[in-house]
RNA sequence: GGCUCCGUAGCUCAGGUGGCAGAGCGGCGGCUUGUUAAGCCGAAGGUCGCAGGUUCGAUCCCUGCCGGAGCCGCCA
């Protein structure tokens, strides 16, 4: 074919005249006698939210035999030039001068994407064909745009990429229950001489899990790098139920070398918002149907958060606001405890009403790297906490002193022997440095509207589902 | 891991205290229409998740299993 194939994105934007073929998909077909015959046909490809509105006349060679007989999901490619439309509802439109179609749906009575609303949770089990709906295209082109963005913004604050193991030795932070790698038979398991299983004949000649944060790992390198970053496959084996966690998700991890919490804090905010705008800027199209059609006022909601500071409370405040309540929670607030999803949504929702950040939490409830503060009760973490979603973010300052850091261990009840190459990056040039975690499918929950974090990745994995 | 709910046509759902099933949308046929959540008419389409049990009789009651959802916990 001697035209030039434009995707959907280019010909929407191309000018009235312009001569050339489109492939995509159908999405709908709607049929009119007017004029002597002719066919409206909606056809997508994926490059951007719309679809292109094709004219197919009844002229055409096999109007009849096939144009009459598309159905939603077809595969078609066709030719002819830009107009501008004759109806209402859309600037331009193709005046197919030759239509092929590429591909049929064999069962039009049973396509499991038909031209009809479909519930999430159906489209949860036909995974391999979601991505034809106008709400999973969204949350792809949106995936990708934040990826983008999020590297962007690293590379112009000089941080550097790094590819941390996604097998992994060590229970790094003991966050959470792992995914064992193995090779042994299970059927036929080597035993040592005390009946233990013998894991110097599995593979790596010890045991071995998936990643459950490339944290550690990439600590070592911000020793040296001075500001770097992860991003990568994460995986926790906990049996979590909830519309929140998945049993494989994508993290990013910076990690800033001369830094303290403030710094962290600070690299934080900017970093949401700096991909929060570059979002909405990019991917309006995208945005404007989140906004319409799954969580109305998303938009409006993410440009607050571009253009206000985050409120900023110590975990110590936040447990006197909490007193101050006048509403009752489930779950007492005290001192000493974590604080519940229902806290954590006050904060947010009810009472500040914009990303809070929850700093300085005690000792007790978390990780053994995080940097002992002088009062010795709590630690230099930092929480950042968004409506809906509740915890997006988990940083810190890390502990670079490596007598408490041995102590830390100790208390914590790890292995120190485990520890050796990371307590070593305290003994040869330590330096204050501090990070944060963000949980990618969390950032696209929020930044969507979805309800659900199966429905913001391609293939979730979560327990008892791992199909597709 | 705990608590709760659900499983009826391709999809979304209705089916008062048991008597062999309905709607909308989709797909199919027709009419109308430069249409766009199109409109009107018509026909088709269901072993009521699976396996047992109670009953003269079960979509409806009981048990088990399978599948799915929500909230909480764990966290990102």
């Amino acid at each position: 074919m001697a035209m030039d194939w434009l995707k959907i994105r280019e010909a929407l934007a191309a000018p009235v005249g312009t001569a050339f073929c489109v492939k995509g998909w159908v999405r709908t077909r709607r049929d009119s006698k007017a004029d002597g015959g002719l066919s409206f046909i909606a056809l997508g490809d994926g490059t951007c939210f719309d679809s292109l509105q094709v004219v197919a006349r009844r002229e055409l060679a096999n109007y009849e035999s096939e144009v009459l007989r598309l159905t939603a999901g077809c595969a078609v490619e066709a030719e002819g030039s830009l107009v501008a439309s004759a109806g209402k509802g859309q600037a331009v439109e193709l005046a197919a001068t030759e239509l092929r179609v590429l591909g049929w749906v064999e069962n039009p009575d049973s396509y499991p994407v038909s031209a009809k609303r479909h519930s999430f949770e159906y489209l949860r089990e036909v995974a391999h064909l979601r991505a034809r709906t106008n709400t999973f295209g969204a949350v792809a082109r949106v995936r990708h745009c934040l990826s983008v963005a999020i590297h962007e913004f690293f590379d112009r604050h000089d941080f550097y990429y790094i590819h941390t193991p996604i097998i992994t030795a060590s229970d790094c932070e003991g966050a959470g229950e792992m995914f064992r790698v193995s090779t042994l038979d299970l059927l036929d398991l080597p035993r040592t001489a005390d009946g233990q299983v013998d894991f110097d004949k599995d593979f790596f000649g010890r045991e071995a899990h998936l990643t459950v944060s490339g944290q550690l790992n990439v600590e070592t390198y911000c020793l040296a790098l001075s500001r770097v970053y992860t991003f990568g496959p994460t995986f926790r084996a906990e049996n979590s139920n909830t519309s929140r966690h998945l049993s494989e998700f994508w993290m990013i991890e910076p990690e800033i070398a001369f830094a303290d919490l403030d710094a962290d804090i600070e690299l934080a905010e900017d970093f949401l918002k700096s991909i929060l705008d570059v979002l909405l800027t990019r991917r309006a199209d995208d945005m404007a149907f989140f906004d319409q059609r799954v969580d109305p006022g998303v938009v409006s909601r993410l440009r607050g958060i571009v253009d206000k500071p985050f409120r900023r409370i110590s975990y110590t405040e936040a447990v006197d606001e909490l007193g101050k309540a006048k509403r009752d929670f489930e779950f007492a607030v005290e001192w000493g405890a974590d604080l519940q999803s229902e806290h954590e949504r006050y904060l947010c929702e009810e009472r500040f009403d914009q990303p809070v950040v929850v700093t300085d939490y005690p000792k007790e409830i978390k990780a053994f790297y995080m940097r002992l503060n002088d009062d010795h009760r709590t630690v230099a973490a930092m929480d950042v906490l968004v409506p809906r979603v509740g915890e997006i973010i988990g940083g810190s300052q890390r502990e670079e002193r490596l007598a408490v850091l041995e102590q830390r261990i100790r208390e914590a009840g790890l292995p120190e022997k485990d520890y050796w190459w990371y307590l070593d990056l305290r003994r040869y040039g330590t330096v204050p440095h501090a990070g944060f975690g963000l949980g990618f499918e969390r950032l696209v929950q929020f930044c969507t509207g979805m309800a659900n974090i199966r429905d913001v990745i391609p293939f979730p994995r979560a327990p008892r589902q791992a199909e597709f």
